[in-house]
DNA sequence: TGTACATCAGTGAACGCGCGTTCACTGATGTAC
DNA sequence: TGTACATCAGTGAACGCGCGTTCACTGATGTAC
């Protein structure tokens, strides 16, 4: 359906993508990203109820990124691993991929987080926690974990790796040389799982 | 020194601390203030170069109210406890503390990180940090860790507690059940606190 | 003790700014006969 | 195939707002002789 700008309402979303990469939420203003794709600013009120509903589509968007992150540090495992090693490499996969993110693009991190606000709405399951979900069940698949280690698992694991890449990018580590966080994004993923009951031996010797 | 108003300073970092305490750093205006204690915008200016230079006497006050908070938690704890299992309680009290404060005052908790941006002026250590790494100490000097153990146990201990506290306050946790919240809480610290290579046998059985 | 003076905390008014949003409209697109 | 019409994406101008900050000032406080 191409009207007279084309498809206003995504270029409204790339023009909001490219100006929360590096300004964050606050970026995304309705005059400032009418303005980026030229048009008048309540050209904008043709598909988008208010700032809000802009702000939550572009939002949206940025889950897809996190995800996607993951899935590329996934993909980069070597194949030879015993099962066990392989589920516990995905686990580390996914805590670092949600780190590299936020380090990486810190206004697009910023705007997936804002997303988890919508509430009770309880909408749909976000893409990068379902990769979280699955790495851990494939923990219990290969016998790593029994059933109780399991369980509820999700939230030290996010709490952890959220938090890095919270004092990583806003707090006391943002300015520090970045191989030294390298390293200790290593380090701190690596103790959770050893938290939730993984052997040792199981983790990379460093 | 008091002079026409008494000590205009002060007063606006209380009058601060009152708006932050609902609203956050974005309360902390120089019209809302000054406003809130009854005087010009532009009085502020005799004791404030600007606007930033109020929000950080502002953070630097809630620095001490999470301390507080902590110190509270860790006299609470019983004292007929082993040397090892004391020192393992007053860790377990500064990330319960630290989940504690950000939950139940939300705006003051976001000031006090705020304060870590400050940059690589590297002015004082603050006293909640001087507390976590206090009790990493004790945990050392009571055999529960080694050297090389406790070595870096800084960040993946403040990881875990502030990831979880921007989960319990900004994302999907914000709206569950407290008690439930508080559970996980539990869990969360301890997850960690296993991961660091305290024996299970020092935690508490739930 | 009393007067003249300097200090400086606070006043009153205004600056320019950018924001989200609403109004009545125009004119290009697609549709019906 | 061609004309009349309805639709609706985007225009142009303006609304009210609150912000941080600056200007020249006033008048109470403390100080020197």
């Amino acid at each position: 359906v191409s009207y007279h700008h084309g498809d206003l309402r995504t270029a409204l979303i790339e023009a909001g993508l490219r100006a929360a990469r590096s300004g964050g939420a606050a970026a995304l203003g309705m005059r400032e990203l009418t303005r980026a794709v030229g048009v008048t600013p309540n050209a904008a009120y043709r598909h988008f109820a208010d700032r809000n509903a802009l702000v939550l589509a572009v939002a949206a968007e940025t889950q897809d990124l996190v995800a996607r992150a993951m899935h590329e540090r996934m993909s980069a495992i070597t194949p030879d691993l015993s099962p066990a090693r392989a589920a516990v490499e995905r686990l580390r996969a996914v805590g670092l991929g949600y780190i590299h993110v936020a380090r990486t693009e810190r206004g697009w991190f910023e705007l997936a987080f804002l997303t988890q606000e919508a509430g009770p709405g309880a909408a749909s399951i976000p893409p990068p926690y379902q990769l979280l979900v699955d790495a851990l069940d494939g923990l219990v698949a290969t016998g790593v974990l029994t059933d109780g280690q399991r369980d509820g698992a999700e939230w030290p694991c996010w709490s952890t790796v959220h938090g890095f890449a919270d004092l990583a990018t806003r707090g006391p580590l943002q300015h520090q040389d970045p191989r030294v966080v390298d390293a200790q994004a290593a380090r701190v993923v690596d103790t959770v799982i050893r938290g939730l009951g993984v052997p040792t031996e199981l983790l990379p010797e460093d």
